[in-house]
DNA sequence: GTATGTGCAAAAGCTTTGCACTTGC
DNA sequence: GCAAGTGCAAAGCTTTTGCACATAC
């Protein structure tokens, strides 16, 4: 059973809201909730902007840069640069830390969970004195379909 | 004693042209010549066409990337994208796989070594069947002189 | 009623590209 | 000589911003 996506879209809004003095718009909530249907996949500024004009809602895309901007102040999700153009974004109450595998050939991104990653961001920040705040491991290389297609 | 840098670049140029049928013009070599004179630094491609600029050698912003775009495809530089804004390089020869510790307050970007990354790097590797080209740790979050100044 | 927020379109910034000219091999 | 490379300026993309209008509180 899937935990209630409508709870868990309230919840969000309601951190989000209270976090500084913002104000709940129609806008920011067609945000909040497109990013909590999306569950736990990594979507772009633009990805949001098509599905609202997909959908007929309407925002604006200055509108999602800002509102993502107080997201990610918030907390509430994280901005991640994968590729090399846009900025991709994930929602940060997702399974604690993890890395992402980054196929050079196709563009694929998988992502892979670490318990070792964490332990090793604790280590190098206690030993720099650097304030973790969120860390991200990129590996490039090539997956397994693409390393097998460059063989044939 | 530093290793004879002229040596080094040869060897640089020589692995970069040779790896493809790629002629030796003036513009790489100084290209080529430029990197490896800034030893292991972070440099974006603006940095190396403003050297060229007030150097006075003609080597065109155009050129720069392209030629860049080489390196990367030879292996000889690695391209990373650690702020929000340009893609950032540096040579591959460096020691190893190491992370960076970036700033989100002043944005200064610390490098540090990690054994423990590269042994993370293989696991992961293995684990998932992915052919690792190189890996990129990146830690977000505050650096001691930014989080004292928070604080006061 | 007023501080906040939104939409639009323009601006900004990095990177890529088309095309005519040059040059290494 | 000709394929490969360069420079220039224009175009492409994502993201940011200024400003007039709209709206949550």
């Amino acid at each position: 059973m899937v935990p209630s996506s409508r709870a868990t879209r309230e919840i969000l809004i309601h951190r989000f809201l209270s976090s500084s003095k913002l104000r709940a718009t129609a806008e920011r909530r067609a945000i909040v909730g497109e990013i909590v249907t999306r569950g736990g996949k990594h979507f772009s500024a633009e990805d949001l902007v098509d599905k609202f004009r997909r959908r007929g809602t309407r925002v604006s895309r200055a509108t999602v840069y800002r509102t993502l901007e107080h997201l990610v102040a918030a907390g509430i999700v994280r901005r991640l640069i994968l590729g090399h153009k846009q900025a991709l974004y994930e929602r940060s109450d997702e399974p604690d830390h993890h890395g992402h595998l980054i196929c050079l050939r196709c563009g694929k991104v998988a992502e892979f969970a670490s318990e070792p990653l964490q332990r090793l961001l604790d280590t190098v920040g206690r030993k720099h004195r650097f304030e973790t705040l969120s860390g991200s491991l990129q590996v490039f290389g090539m997956c397994r379909r693409c390393a097998s297609e460059e063989r044939s």
